[in-house]
DNA sequence: CGTGCCGTTGATGCCTATCAAGGACCGTGG
DNA sequence: CCACGGTCCTTGATAGGCATCAACGGCACG
């Protein structure tokens, strides 16, 4: 899937694992052909920073395989994750000269890199490129308001409740199959972060909620949904 | 300022008294008139809705005077404001076929409305327009995201400290001075929903901010900043 | 001048952060 | 293969910040 047979089989574009829902799949062959060539393949592992906050925001990127994920610091230590980005997503959109966060790759990840000057120009030239791009923003967009519901509103249980049930649907969508298991390549102090809980609350509220079955812990980063309707209902957004 | 004597007389943008920050300004003369021909003037009173959650996304409004707040509402009651808007802003970005939340005006306010269909339309063929858009999105963005940083790190006090900062600077955008005034014309109880505080909460750390000195209180709805300095080291960011 | 909503202040309890210790897993090196 | 150290995770005890409940005060409205 996401094979592009009518490219040249040199092509890296060809066999890109999220081929069919990044941001360049509303380009065609041709079209498709002249972005990639601006851009190029990065690999990063797990740990390593794609970017820093304050860094020139001259590079953006579309995550083809991997978790990357964006956090601010505070002058005294405390540390916002502001989200996980998962295969088929965008990544480096600013309205100002620099980053305004930084972005780490939590696991194994690969990225195609442009030059951001370059994929504004063809932005100009592809009304399609242009549109789509402006689907994610506003997608994203969407995405930061439901997380001031979540972060204002929701209890610790809640929190974590959305978070797995969020994972779970953002990762699933490409292997597909409602298989209910989650991978969790992120740390728990990651989650807490993310949260704005401690790593200690999250800890406590995933063992609550293997207590009453609603999970399974299959490992320290594989995680089993059980019972998606519980599951749900505690989630509320 | 923002009057544009180049513009027909009669033309309802030529006194837009956000004519020079608001997304329409890239515009040239013809291409405004253009523009402006297929919206429509909007006033409403405070307390007014604008949009509801549900509702189909068919229109996008610039803000051009008053307040208007954001929010949702979960099924048990629990409300998040999940943003304000002040003039010059624009608002009804939305991804789907329906708005995500429910648009409110706080003080009377007037917009300008398009209907969403024709200014995507005007999108593609206005690079400029384009252009204003996105980045006005990618602002959203940011200030989605940063608001995670509040709302997942910061407590009571630096969330309030954040909030006035931040109003202080919205607002004062355009009536310029650095006055240190700042007109608060959302009630306690939508400030504190906004910050995910109860509204006791917001009160007293209000309190606790007069009693220090950093702000004194002119009326309900009116504010002044007395210490800059140490409400802007309280927001943190 | 009364009535009602909004804002303020006080008392209490709960949720979650923090401090602390023990346990599991992973890589390394013997 | 096993021993070992370090890191991450889990669980427990305690404290603190904020929500909640409750009552009062003030301003705007009719």
């Amino acid at each position: 899937m996401g094979r592009r047979p009518d490219l040249d089989w040199s092509h890296a574009c060809r066999d890109c694992a999220v081929g069919t829902s990044a941001v360049c799949s509303t380009l065609d062959v041709t079209a498709l052909a002249d972005l990639r060539n601006q851009g190029s393949s990065i690999q990063l592992a797990a740990g390593q920073p794609l970017f820093h906050q304050g860094d020139p925001a001259d590079r953006t990127f579309s995550l083809t395989s991997g978790v990357v994920k964006l956090y601010s610091v505070l002058p005294d230590g405390r540390r916002q994750v502001i989200a996980f980005h998962f295969p088929g997503e965008f990544i480096g959109f600013s309205p100002s000269e620099d980053y305004h966060c930084t972005a780490e790759a939590v696991s194994a990840a690969t990225l195609c890199r442009f030059e951001t000057g370059r994929f504004e120009q063809f932005a100009r030239s592809s009304d399609e490129l242009a549109r789509s791009r402006h689907e994610r923003v506003a997608r994203d967009l969407v995405a930061a308001q439901t997380r001031a519901m979540v972060l204002g509103q929701a209890a610790a249980r809640e929190r974590l409740a959305h978070f797995l049930c969020d994972v779970h649907r953002r990762s699933q969508a490409r292997p597909a199959g409602a298989s209910g298991i989650v991978p969790l390549p992120m740390s728990r102090s990651d989650i807490a972060e993310y949260l704005g809980l401690a790593k200690e609350t999250v800890s406590r509220e995933l063992s609550a909620l293997r207590a009453t079955g609603i999970v399974r812990t299959i490992s320290r980063n594989l995680l089993e949904i059980r019972d998606m309707e519980r599951l749900r209902r505690l989630a509320i957004v």
